[in-house]
RNA sequence: GGUCGCGUAGCUCAGCUGGAUAGAGCAUCUGCCUUCUAAGCAGACGGUCAAAGGUUCGAAUCCUUUCGCGAUCACCA
């Protein structure tokens, strides 16, 4: 219900309580009546009898009919229990509508130049293998969650760090030069990623079959895995890339560029953008500053062999290394300075959000307690969107072990499906191949996305490639066929506009869809507040479920009446626009025709 | 073992800061294509909200305990 309608509602009831009861209440209680009851908002009574000791179906009653005589939207009125069901008018429904009607890009805020800043943060691939599933929840979470700010009015800019540097990428190098000296993505023909990848899975396999020999020569395991060769070789080649050594670094430099290729197409089939990136081996050396600094201010402490350290027992949690004793830095140390850094690099930030899963809860909350000890006054403006793992009915996901669903091979096999149900249902015969193919495309990957995002991130999800994915009931193929649907209606209706001050008796379908639709803003601002699309893949489908009754059983182009058609059309061409409006935050394409 | 998260219909999930008889979709069954796209609509079936206590007018929701699942507790990232 609309914070305008409450409020004049609660005004009213407030001179009930003046007149009658001299007494002032802060404020009422408002819920949507629940469907099996007669009206369309509700008061709770129950706190308010309570206090001034009344039965509360007598207030209710009195209240109710002090509304319906004092208020243009009270039509009709009901009490049941505690509860003070009121009936809104007809005009107020048309009035709120041409409200919502006429707000161009209705429930989204553009953001003004002097916005806060808020920097997302997603993806953030090793560069030693392709993306896969996981990736995918996280990028499109992410993404979403940016769109989602931005909506809200929030300057937003969308990161990622790229883990570009260490001894997973040495491991491909390595492999590569032993095995694969001289293919490259052009003469392998494979995607620059997925042939590092390859060698990775190769460097790996080699590993195991190194420390196997080493067994059969009377070495015990542990010893094994410390001295086979091959690693050696990786961490050699480690110590000359941080050494700056010429030739590892400029086959470091060649083999990420593959990486980077193949990532940025991948990115752009998935629809995810980034406005700027954070090189792992830019940023690895930084927080050493930061660490000098909270010794300084006495929140780190030094043990005797030199480690730095953080205390954080008082806060529940343990103590926390920070620097090695060889003086070097861990992942936390870089944190640290990346997040400062950032703070630097964009002057209006306000505040950040960490996309990463949830296996790194605990560094999250470290890390942020740290930031807020070190007297960094947006320490508080920091927050991991975490989310759970997505398990494969196999049991986890393990890149070394091949049981990894590729994001590339993924995407593909949902287009296949999206392609495979719409041969059967046969309804795309007016389409050219080409719109064919790009609504393969697009089904796909919206079902893929909405299958993602409409879970609590929280939650793990189980995917199932096999039983792959739903195109009836909850999904985004349905959302995006209801939006199909209005398009060719409106194009056949012929858009009129909306006729002012027009007096139509409305159907309960109709009340319902203008219910939902006004449902959209606060709906954004919750989503904005939790990070979480979930709320609004799970609006989307509120609305279009609400729209799909309505256009099932009430004919647009049958109605007679002249502005009964027209706001008709009005109201399903505003459906269309926010359903359009609201995918586009989780990235998920309408197409207009299907 | 400590810490954190999760546990709602056979399956996948909603359920906002406590409110009415706990809601959708899938699956199963029954109707509806000669009127705007049936990837749909209308309906039936399906629940001791993991369990037990507590808080109160009122609990899936808040508190405590127990059970189950997962993550995490590295001079790894």
């Amino acid at each position: 219900m609309s914070t305008y309608l409450q409020q004049r509602l609660s005004s009213i009831i407030q001179s009930y309580f003046e007149e009658n009861h001299a007494i002032r209440f802060e404020a009422f209680e408002f819920q949507t009546t629940r469907k099996d009851f007669e009206g369309d908002t509700t008061v709770l009574i129950f706190p308010l009898a309570a206090q001034i000791k009344m039965n509360p179906e007598t207030l209710g009653n009195e209240i109710g009919s002090y509304l319906k005589k004092q208020s243009n939207d009270v039509a009709d009125f009901n009490v049941v229990k505690g509860f003070l069901n009121l009936v809104l008018t007809d005009r107020f429904y048309l009035e709120q509508f041409e409200t919502i009607y006429s707000a161009p890009n209705y429930g989204h805020i553009k953001p003004l130049k002097n916005a806060p800043t808020i920097m997302v943060e997603f993806s953030s691939p090793n560069t030693n293998k392709p993306l896969h599933l996981g990736h995918i929840r996280n990028n499109v979470l992410g993404y979403a969650v940016a769109n989602i700010l931005e909506a809200n009015g929030n300057n937003v800019v969308r990161t990622q760090i790229i883990n570009d540097r260490g001894i997973h990428i040495c491991k491909s190098m390595v492999a590569w030069l032993n095995y694969g000296k001289g293919e490259s993505p052009s003469s392998s023909g494979l995607k620059g990623d997925h042939l590092v990848g390859k060698y990775y899975v190769i460097f790996d396999a080699e590993y195991k079959k190194q420390i196997q020999e080493l067994v059969a020569e009377g070495l015990l395991e542990e010893e094994a895995k410390l001295k086979a060769p091959i690693l050696l070789e990786a961490q050699d080649m480690l110590r000359k890339w941080e050494s700056n050594d010429e030739e590892v670094r400029s086959l470091w430099r060649k083999m990420n560029e593959w990486v980077y290729t193949g990532f940025s197409s991948t990115y752009s089939h998935l629809g995810v953008t980034f406005d700027s990136y954070y090189y792992e081996s830019d940023t690895y050396l930084l927080g050493k500053d930061t660490i000098v600094k909270g010794l300084e201010m006495g929140v780190l402490y030094t043990k005797e062999d030199g480690s730095v350290w953080i205390d954080l027992t008082n806060e529940g949690l343990d103590e926390k290394l920070l620097l090695r004793s060889d003086g070097t830095s861990v992942y936390m140390t870089q944190d640290l300075g990346t997040a400062q850094k950032r703070f630097e690099d964009v002057p209006s930030l306000a505040g950040m959000v960490y996309t990463v899963g949830n296996e790194q809860d605990y560094h999250f909350k470290v890390l942020f307690l740290i930031l807020k000890k070190l007297g960094y006054s947006w320490a508080d403006s920091l927050f991991h969107l975490s989310y759970g793992m997505v398990d494969l009915p196999s049991g986890k996901m393990k890149s070394r072990e091949g049981t990894v669903v590729d994001a590339d091979d993924l995407m593909k096999a949902m287009e296949l499906e999206a392609k495979r149900i719409a041969i059967s249902a046969g309804k795309l015969d007016s389409l050219t191949e080409n719109e064919k193919e790009n609504l393969y495309k697009v089904l796909g990957l919206g079902a893929l996305k909405y299958f993602i995002l409409k879970v609590d991130p929280k939650k793990r999800i189980l995917f199932d490639p096999e039983a792959s994915i739903d195109f009836n009931g909850n999904t985004g193929p349905f959302i995006q066929y209801t939006h199909a649907r209005i398009k060719t209606l409106l194009q056949r209706v012929g858009s009129e506009g909306l006729t002012r001050d027009v007096e139509l008796k409305l159907d309960s379908r109709e009340r319902e869809i203008i219910k939902q639709l006004s449902r959209y803003p606060e709906t954004l601002q919750q989503a904005a507040l939790q990070y979480s699309p979930a709320l609004v893949a799970n609006y989307i489908y509120d609305l279009v479920k609400a729209y799909n009754t309505f256009y099932q059983n009430i004919s647009i182009l049958g109605s007679k009446d002249f502005q009964l058609k027209n706001f008709r059309a009005a109201l399903s061409q505003k459906v269309a626009e926010v359903i359009a409006n609201a995918c586009g935050l989780l990235g998920i394409v309408v197409p207009n025709r299907m």
